[in-house]
DNA sequence: GGCGCAAGTGTGAGCGCTCACACATCGCCG
DNA sequence: CGGCGATGTGTGAGCGCTCACACTTGCGCC
């Protein structure tokens, strides 16, 4: 550390400003803001005068004032669905992590509910707030809907786990990832597949089980109505229990892997043998998926990625307002692991 | 929306202006201003008069020039490790909710590694930055230490998940919470308790492995070397493979839920039956906890009211500097669930 | 050897707001 | 009925910086 500013101050606020850096480098406090902007025609000679005096003084250039004179915040706003949730979770670090090392500051609004209202009440603080771009992290549809809706401001990037961006961006393509699933399973001889889907005013959980859909139909195999969770494994093991209780039901798709560890369980308290008698898959392989008991057969989607794409894509926009984005399409991997298996009629195998 | 401004706007980024909406209604930039503030000795007409155009322009009050010119910034700085682990992401919500709540904004900075230069380098951008107070979540010891040794700036909050902040503050307890979960198993019968600590660069980690120790050593309970894991699944199931060769293992103590699923899968792969065989343990009680096979017993912390407390004592010493901060005390409580039973020497019981 | 040009440096103004005042206006008392 | 306080309102200055320009120098050139 410096020897923290042991001359006068000129600052209100008693740290040291740029004239006092001119003042002990001898020159004027523009040469001084040149030598913070490393800006060119300065001698070297002179800059480092300048650069001895603001050490000396332990100077730092204030981040408001450059602001305001600049017009420029270097700030981009994040408004995330605040969950704990592994996919929601996995894509901010992968935002946060990229705007960082872009150079530009994180203002983050962690949303209980990511609906209509709260998503419109963000973005306008964001924007009073001077940010120059935003991301919004899994609002729910009609969020989404509203805040492609919005007056073009700010660019802004919807990342929704499922679909899109305004004005095209990054894609994960959920529903091909499940189709992939399903065929797996049919594949492996099922003759049919349950789905358990996630909370609908989620697009992730809308296109997930329209991939289900799609590949069934496509398939000619029979379509169930889909059971209804909300993300958690609490709710997948409460439709493990009814799925336990039909003897028809041989493969399971989960919209999530936490839901897929409820249903886990439900099924082997209910003496249901997975891969044997019923076989399970989920989605995102999160990283306790390959530990459970059997391992799980999943998706996997690399969020931190789509996250670090959708950053890119946003900087070049507030950067060159003129390029237009070139969408991105990202599909799931399937990762086979333990929890699917050859369909046994009524048999117990492993 | 408002018609956005169809006016002339004297701003020189194209917004309105304070000046801007005092003209149209009339008075001076000084009254709109208080009207903004909400400051008492306007006349409710004129008060009136100032809303309605501040309508029409569609004006919002530029938050950086405000911040300028009142040096405040309403920003707290929020560094964290960025990981996908539980612990820090709950609490950071928990900060982050908190924070928004009381009406600052939140800037953040997600580290890969929360080592002692990183966190320094963070802090130095957060206060030129203009932050108020910062949250520092779950930093490596080093780090956390470098930073109750900074010379006191703006007011800090250091949760380490195990111990203490800068200058009192939240304590959750690992500690004495481990004691109680080791006591749980000794009472079960187990002669003792092996330990899977978590990476001891982690305040967490340590305070967890002591309390394992202490407990044991208080009961007289032979005190076997700890294995180290990474908080992972993937460590907990390597670790696993170790104790179930031991046929003298009979109670395991992981230092968080995730290893305790790596563990959980390694036992059944070895035919070692939980709890029939080998009782274990966990620390977090992350929501799948529940749904493991078998539900897992383990200890419980509130890490999204921790991180609220956290706010609120740094808040209070945000806006009264002279306020002592009051220490706070949480221990983890133990959630019993299926995967502890008693001690059955050699034998296999349900 | 006076000119043009580059490199280096300084000056004025202003970003959009808040602060600390000074200034009007009014009612009401002695 | 002059003066006092309360109430409402306006003025000047300045937060710490960046912008756009104006100004010096030194150097090579015809």
């Amino acid at each position: 550390m410096t020897e923290n500013g042991s001359r006068r101050a000129t600052g209100r606020y008693g740290a040291p400003v740029m004239v006092d850096v001119a003042a002990l480098a001898g020159v004027s406090y523009q040469t001084v803001s040149r030598v913070i902007n490393d800006q060119p025609g300065v001698r070297a000679t002179t800059r480092e005068r300048v650069l001895a005096a603001m050490r000396e003084l332990g100077y730092r250039p204030s981040t408001v004032a450059r602001s305001l004179a600049s017009g420029r915040t270097r700030t981009i706003g994040v408004v995330a669905i605040g969950s704990a949730l592994y996919g929601p979770a996995t894509t901010l670090r992968g935002v946060e992590t990229a705007i960082r090392d872009a150079g530009y500051s994180v203002s983050t609004e962690s949303l209980s509910r990511f609906d209509r209202t709260s998503a419109l009440t963000s973005v306008e603080r964001m924007t009073t707030a001077g940010v120059e771009g935003i991301v919004a992290i899994d609002p729910e549809v009609d969020a989404a809907a509203a805040l492609r809706a919005l007056p073009p401001g700010v660019p802004m990037m919807v990342l929704c786990g499922g679909l899109d961006a305004v004005a095209a961006g990054i894609e994960i393509d959920g529903n091909e990832g499940s189709q992939g699933a399903v065929r797996h399973l049919l594949d492996l001889g099922h003759p049919t597949v349950r789905h358990l889907a996630g909370p609908l005013r989620w697009e992730a959980a809308r296109s997930r089980m329209e991939g289900w859909r799609t590949a069934l139909e496509a398939a000619g195999a029979p379509v169930d109505e889909p059971l209804q969770g909300d993300w958690s494994a609490r709710s997948g093991y409460a439709a493990g229990r009814v799925l336990a209780a039909d003897p028809d039901v041989s493969a399971v798709f989960a919209a999530n892997d936490q839901m897929a560890i409820g249903l886990l369980l439900a099924l082997h308290e209910a003496g249901r043998a997975v891969p044997g008698d019923v076989s399970v898959i989920g989605f995102d392989d999160i990283p306790e998926a390959a530990y459970l008991i059997p391992p799980l057969t999943t998706l996997r989607q690399d969020l931190v990625d789509e996250g670090r794409r959708a950053v890119a894509m946003l900087l070049s926009q507030v950067e060159h307002p003129t390029t237009e984005p070139v969408p991105v399409r990202m599909v799931p991997d399937l990762i086979v692991r333990a929890s699917t298996g050859r369909y046994t009629p009524g048999g117990i195998r492993k």
